[in-house]
DNA sequence: GTATGTGCAAAGGCTTTGCACACGT
DNA sequence: ACGTGTGCAAAGCCTTTGCACATAC
């Protein structure tokens, strides 16, 4: 089938310049750079998916937990990441592209399985109604919930 | 413009029967009727889109904040009402329909004002990924944020 | 030198759990 | 009577805040 929908690599990056081009908008925001919260869009980069919080601050030996949840806040208000539940008490984070470009995601309700994908039908249909509501959009989430194939 | 969105009403309920289909759903799993569980089925049953736990709790007095949790607990896992994330602190609760009806929203990120909807392009999209994915999809979430017309 | 950034610990807020009593069957 | 349901209070867990010290500018 000649599908629409682009299943995404969850662990190598297609916005291999995000590190850069979120580097340079915090410059330009005013922030000083060197210290913790570099080491968390470090981190960030890496990952193409959602990660939480938690696994942020359990990865990064010497920068505090308060540091890590002050620097996704700043992240997110610049746009650079954005937040988004997978789970029911999960809370991820994930990169968000100089274009806005990002992914959603199909979640395993048996196994936890996170499957990143993108499609045009989907996110030209939620312009629609966004246009129709009278909504500037600024963003939207879509998750998928059901059992994959692993688990049938 | 024909449009293919539906705005939901908010507050008046398209599924009158649904508090008679949740009740005879729970008679049916096994559970007893008089008390608290019912006073929250109640209360959702009037209303059709999402409200939080606390503010069932602070809608029924005489009823503890552990039941009304453990009551939308129930509901959820019977599939009679589904959890949604709204705004970041939120985590809201409504009620799905007998063939799995239920309706998306957006969000006002200036006001907090919902628009809740149906649309059948953007269901016929999340069908397809699903069927392209292999997985057997069981719910879906969808929200869109942005500025709505009054906060232009 | 001054403002910003950071780590640690304490505080907050929503949600869950323990337990004894009340109620439905 | 027995097991389920409930309220209250305490405990849990993630997240935020306060504060003194360190670092960037």
């Amino acid at each position: 089938m000649r599908g629409y929908t682009r299943w995404v690599p969850r662990s190598k990056s297609k916005l291999g310049d995000w590190h850069e081009y979120a580097t340079e908008r915090l410059r330009e925001a005013g922030y000083h750079k060197g210290g913790g919260r570099e080491r968390v869009v470090g981190l960030l980069a890496g990952k193409s998916c959602a990660v939480s919080a938690l696994e942020i601050d359990a990865e990064l030996n010497g920068v505090g937990r308060a540091t890590v949840y002050r620097a996704l806040d700043q992240l997110e208000q610049l746009g650079l990441i954005r937040r988004i539940e997978l789970g029911l008490d999960s809370t991820g984070f994930e990169k968000v592209g100089p274009q806005g470009h990002h992914h959603h995601h199909i979640v395993c309700s048996n196994c936890g399985k996170v499957i990143p994908f993108e499609d045009q039908p989907l996110e030209k249909a939620i312009r629609a109604i966004a246009k129709r509501s009278g909504v500037s959009l600024e963003s939207h989430d879509v998750t998928l919930r059901g059992t994959c194939t692993g688990c049938d």
